[in-house]
RNA sequence: GGGGAUGUGGCGGAAUCGGUAGACGCAUCGGACUUAAAAUCCGAAGGCCUUGGCCGUCCGGGUUCGAGUCCCGGCAUCCCUACCA
């Protein structure tokens, strides 16, 4: 320990007379705090990123759109962590550049307000959810301006605003007229815990999201979309859509569009009683040697035979105890009972035993797709298979192998083929490969009347209500006589009425229903009593529609005027998570559509590129009893982290940032350490965009020493001048000497930086900056090269090219400057490094002219490994110009 | 079980068409400045062996003058999905 320890750590700022008062050493330091506060408050003030929409006065309909769109915030109690900004930040800067570039640049920000997570979080701290969700709000506002994205904050809106849900209930009326709305009995998650009923998605293997309680299924009449109406559209227009092929992929398999038949089987002793089933493989019919139907098929009770009534009544009833999930939890195990009753295989002619085949009741087999009831082919088939395994039922095989000899029919095959080959044991269809039996089964089927080509998709109508408060009313008015109609336009909206007691009520029933002033209307056409729909929307509606808002989000006629609509088209970037691959992006598209057929919208497709950033991970810390720690009091100071209290060793794991695993990192505290453009930075010198990776305290630093080499090439920190001499006039000089080494550099950064914006790579941009500097801080540059530097850096870090574009006496802001142009002239130096190998293994470097030829090379070459060819031979000498040479000695 | 992504130093990552692997940064080590420290600046550094080599991009094959990059086979990790007939 030496001197120092006498005066501890504060009294030591006392030997610096600026550290008494706590202002940085020299008047022209880097002071990110004051230069942000200063440039935010000034774009603030300047409204620098409002957008002018068609109209206005300062519109400009000569500049070229472009529609940058973040996937707008869930605003929760907890505020933003340091992941929410990456996908943000990265936008930001694809939005600055665009608005160099010339660009009417689109780029709103908004709140996804409604839902249950609000409501959740209102009933547990006994607060109103309007009243919640608006103080989030602010606190997500006040976050993302302090990173200073360059947002149009004229355009903010939130979901929950009435302006807006107005015209979400308006959409929801021309659903409602088309016949896409409609309202059905179906089985919906009850949580008997929590008393209440719960979405698809907060349920996860039979549990509750949240608490992890069990839920059950119970019948509710609820409102349902009809999104299969639109399946096929949704599939073929994925089409005219740039997008990661993994989300378009995604979007297809949940769609999953099979083309099949439906065929009837006649049930043997029931006269006019057939067994509809759907298969995608009537090519197979041959091999159908059993049959199975969902438990809850309304045949199930009238076909079984009286000595197996009892065991199929209770094989029923155990199967509506379990749920789809808890069905299929068992993949393998098939279980199932015989009915006793036998159907008919109208593909095999009167007379032959093989017409008979044994129906069985078995929950492999779901009510919900098909008809609830399939042939089965175990041949070809892995899930008959193991049934037929099971049960002991006949196998016959109908399909072989192109190359292999016909399989007798008589006896059962070794294995099961699921997929293409030749049908066999099939007359009607011998010989034909799988595709064309498919199509001549369809036709005799149909011919004879037995069956009929069938389109089926995975996808269901989606369940729109929910029997909650904090969502958008339904406008629908339900008449004595048990008629159904719409509120009509200018009715609009049906107010959310404001309630003390909005939690959920014990048997289920929505809690708007206890709000009995609101729930008496009248039907406002014949005057007649009505009494109001007391559902309310999901937490989906909002989202559906709300990046056409931001194009108008004032209209009070329309949720967007067609001017708008006109000149600002479809979104043309649109970043966010992978986690919204498929419902959100899919029911949006959906609602697209139905606007478009309303002739609200003239594009087909909402999103014409999206853009999925990858997951931020984080360093969580584990003692040696596997004992979480929190990150902030583990010292990270030496080589291993250590608990800050007991010193002791700590294991560290990377994992999804969450409150659960106290890893969480907050952008207030890192930009009141290093600073906003420092934090900005950061965030994109991580890593691609696109990749998941892990934030790293220790790294931070690094960006903002960067940041404070890039200020000390402009300003003079021993000096009271606010620019270093020279840098003000931007005037072109023919570069020289060491001038033009840094006029290269220059170019070359330039370059990296434009090129970093294909696959949003703004690592290797940052990185061209930090060469950049490290050149110019040896070299030194002019006031071109500034400018130009300062252009490129903007999007970037904001604040600090704002501050110095003002020191060096620009007019305006830099985010309207002109963005620089590289210039190809300067991007290669006269002469280079060229690598010299024999055998592919560099042996010699030698400095050679950019521009010398095949010879030139060659010879150089030879001269700089002229001793390592001694006693071999040269078979051949492979010259690639401006890049290598290469001998193929012996 | 199915689908997708990824795999490069101690760490995050770079490498446009197959052409000098490890740019840039972090951490580390050394030096300068300092009474000292911090900060800053300068420099070193993939591994192994005696200068010169050898080995190195998850593993095993292949194509090529030359492979992180292309082809075949395998392994690991992560994400999504879950009997859809």
């Amino acid at each position: 320990m030496g001197e120092d320890a006498r005066f501890g750590r504060s009294p030591r700022s006392l030997l610096h007379p600026w550290g008494v008062c706590g202002h940085p050493a020299h008047m022209n330091a880097y002071d990110p705090s004051a230069i942000e506060a200063k440039w935010q408050a000034h774009w603030a003030q300047e409204r620098t990123f409002r957008t002018p929409n068609p109209g206005d006065v300062d519109f400009d309909a000569s500049k070229p759109k472009y529609y940058v769109l973040d996937m707008f915030p869930y605003p929760s109690g907890s505020g933003l962590h340091v992941g929410h900004p990456m996908g943000y930040i990265g936008s930001d800067i694809v939005s600055r550049r665009k608005r160099m570039e010339g660009y009417n640049v689109l780029h709103p920000m908004g709140y996804d307000a409604f839902g249950l997570p609000a409501e959740q979080y209102a009933i547990t701290t006994g607060r109103h959810p309007e009243e919640t969700t608006r103080e989030n709000i602010e606190t997500y506002r006040r976050q993302l301006q302090s990173i200073g994205l360059s947002y149009d904050w004229d355009r903010e809106l939130a979901t929950c605003d009435v302006d807006y849900y107005r015209w979400t209930q308006w959409i929801f009326t021309r659903l409602y007229d088309r016949g896409l709305a409609y309202q059905t009995e179906v089985p919906v998650w009850w949580c008997e815990e929590l008393k209440t009923v719960l979405a698809n998605e907060e349920v996860i293997d039979g549990k509750s999201e949240r608490g992890g309680h069990p839920c059950v299924r119970r019948p509710l009449r609820q409102w349902m979309l009809k999104i299969t109406a639109y399946a096929d559209r949704l599939i073929d227009d994925l089409d005219l859509v740039d997008w990661p092929e993994s989300v378009k992929t995604m979007q297809r398999e949940w769609i999953g569009r099979s083309e099949g038949a439906e065929i009837d089987f006649q049930i043997e002793g029931h006269g006019g009683d057939a067994l509809r089933v759907y298969t995608t493989r009537p090519d197979t019919l041959y091999g159908a040697t059993f049959m199975v139907i969902a438990p809850e098929h309304p045949l199930v009770e009238r076909i079984a035979s009286d000595e197996q009534r009892e065991a199929v009544a209770a094989y029923a009833r155990a199967a509506a105890a379990k749920s789809d999930l808890q069905r299929s939890e068992l993949a393998k195990d098939k279980t199932g009972v015989d009915t006793g009753a036998c159907a008919i295989n109208p593909i095999y002619e009167e007379g032959d035993p093989r017409r008979r085949v044994p129906i069985f009741v078995g929950d492999y087999v779901l009510m919900s797709y098909g008809t609830g009831a399939i042939m089965c082919v175990p041949g070809h088939d892995e899930r008959d298979w193991e049934f037929a395994k099971t049960f002991d039922l006949p196998i016959v095989a109908v399909v072989r192998a192109e190359d292999s000899p016909v399989p007798p029919a008589d006896v059962p095959p070794a294995e099961c083929r699921a997929g293409e080959g030749i049908t066999c044991n099939s007359p009607l269809w011998d010989g034909l490969p799988v595709a064309e039996a498919k199509a001549r089964a369809i036709d005799l089927l149909e011919a004879r009347g037995a069956g009929t080509r069938k389109v089926n998709y995975r996808l269901r109508d989606w369940l729109f209500s929910r029997q909650r408060y904090w969502g958008e009313p339904f406008p629908v008015l339900h008449l004595e006589d048990g008629r159904h109609v719409r509120v009509p336009d200018e009715a609009l909206p049906v107010e959310l009425p404001d309630m003390e007691d909005f939690k959920p009520s014990e048997d289920g029933s929505a809690p708007l229903a206890r709000a009995t002033d609101w729930v008496h209307a009248t039907e406002p056409l014949s005057g007649a009593a009505a009494l109001r729909d007391t559902d309310t929307m999901p937490g989906w509606a909002g989202s559906c529609w709300y990046y056409l808002r931001f194009m108008d989000p004032q209209c009070s006629t329309a949720p967007l005027s067609p001017e708008a609509e006109d000149y600002w088209g479809n979104v043309d970037l649109y970043i966010g998570g992978t986690e919204h691959a498929v419902l959100h992006l899919l029911y949006a598209r959906f609602w697209h559509k139905v606007l478009f057929d309303e002739g609200v919208v003239k594009t087909k497709e909402p999103f014409q590129r999206l853009f999925n950033q990858g997951m931020l991970t984080a360093f969580a810390y584990k003692d040696s009893t596997g004992r979480l720690v929190s990150a902030d009091e583990v010292d990270l100071s030496g080589e291993k982290p250590r608990a800050m209290t007991s010193g002791e060793e700590l294991e560290e794991v990377i994992a999804k940032m969450s409150k659960s695993l106290k890893n969480v990192v907050n952008p207030d505290d890192v930009c009141a350490e290093y600073g906003v453009d420092a934090f900005r930075l950061y965030e994109m010198f991580m890593g691609p965009l696109s990749d998941s990776k892990p934030w790293n305290p220790r790294d931070v630093p690094g960006s903002r020493r960067f940041l404070d080499r890039f200020w000390r090439l402009f300003v003079d920190l021993d000096g009271s001048d606010p620019l270093r001499s020279g840098l003000e006039s931007n005037e072109e000089v023919e570069p020289a000497g060491e001038v033009l080494v840094v006029e290269r550099a220059l170019n070359q950064c330039l370059k990296r930086v434009d090129d970093s914006f294909q696959g949003f790579k703004f690592n290797t941009a940052v990185a061209g900056f930090m060469e950049f500097v490290n050149v110019a801080s040896k070299k030194g540059l002019n006031g071109s090269q500034a400018d130009r530097l300062v252009r490129a850096v903007a999007p970037f870090a904001p604040h600090m090219a704002e501050e110095l574009w003002s020191r060096m006496g620009r007019e305006g802001s830099v985010a309207h400057a002109e963005w620089p142009a590289v210039d190809e002239r300067y991007l290669e130096a006269d002469e280079y490094e060229m690598p010299v190998q024999i055998l592919g293994k560099v042996r010699a470097k030698v400095m050679v002219p950019r521009s010398a030829s095949r010879e030139q090379m060659e010879a150089a070459a030879l001269g700089a490994v002229s001793d390592k060819l001694e006693g071999k031979t040269v078979v051949k000498t492979i010259v690639v110009p401006g890049r290598l040479v290469n001998f193929v000695a012996k």
